[in-house]
DNA sequence: ATAGCATTTAGAGCTAAGTCTAAGTCAAGC
DNA sequence: GCTTGACTTAGACTTAGCTCTAAATGCTAT
């Protein structure tokens, strides 16, 4: 159960340049090497990096993810440090995750525009669609017409 | 109706340097100057950036930003290319919410372990809640024990 | 009318996160 | 035994997106 470097880029969806360079930045430590020199990359290492995009996805740093390893490592004294550092990362989640659906009506709305104006070939949509105020305003506000 | 740079900052969380970039960038055409030379922001700048906002919170690059902008001034002709543009945005943002779901089903799931690690005192909980073992499973997957 | 602030410009500098180059090593297949 | 291809290293380079500096100008309140 052990992974190249070529291997574990694929698993993970990360090149083999980042892979090095997570470990120059001390992200992967104790990745073993064999007896030529080459990185053997274990299933534990496969997962790391699996949580690393988690935590990279959800908007931390990689400095900060570094911490998080220094807690891991530091063992059990760190446990709160740690439940805090992911009720924070929840909360900074759930923020994103209203600002996606906000985007998410927007776009919509446009998608909404933009069909009717690709039918009508032009973009004075809303005198034939007077309907379309309600939402554009509850979406854009007052004085945003949506060109 | 205009504001200068730094209300306009204000307005749209931005700061006055990035104003300035964008302006330079050429994702702020047309921007006024008054006879003292200061830049005039409309409440339609203020609403394209916000447009701008909504763009790059989903993923897209500055440089596409701008071609989008391109489209919207070469007029009527361009109607397709934009409702496809919202289209790809569309189903690019619905992956990136699907991902953060996942992401928050790990988060959550390491919550609940470091709360009762935290209780406890050390991270072997799995012993004391066996029932934990399915959700970290179909969570996690079958090798990746989690600490 | 002067102090204090916001603004202007051109251009330099910065940060995060990779990405690549060059020169060399090594194992496997022909 | 030679080629091919994946790997190694150190370190330079790239990209996106800002962020700041310096020197000058201009409004605003005392």
């Amino acid at each position: 159960m052990g992974y190249t470097i070529g291997q574990a880029a694929k698993k993970s969806g990360l090149s083999p340049y980042t892979l090095r360079f997570y470990e120059k930045e001390g992200l992967l430590p104790n990745i073993r090497k064999n007896s030529a020199g080459l990185r053997v990359f274990s299933q534990d290492d496969i997962n790391w990096l699996q949580m690393i995009e988690c935590l990279k996805g959800t908007g931390m740093s990689l400095k900060n993810i570094k911490q998080y390893l220094a807690w891991l490592n530091a063992g059990n004294t760190t446990i709160n440090q740690r439940l805090q550092m992911f009720q924070e990362q929840k909360e900074k989640l759930k923020l994103q995750m209203q600002l996606l659906n906000k985007y998410m009506e927007k776009i919509n709305f446009k998608i909404k525009l933009y069909t009717l104006a690709a039918q009508k070939g032009d973009m004075d949509v809303y005198k034939a669609n007077p309907e379309l105020e309600q939402e554009r305003e509850r979406i854009f506000g007052v004085d945003n017409p949506v060109r």
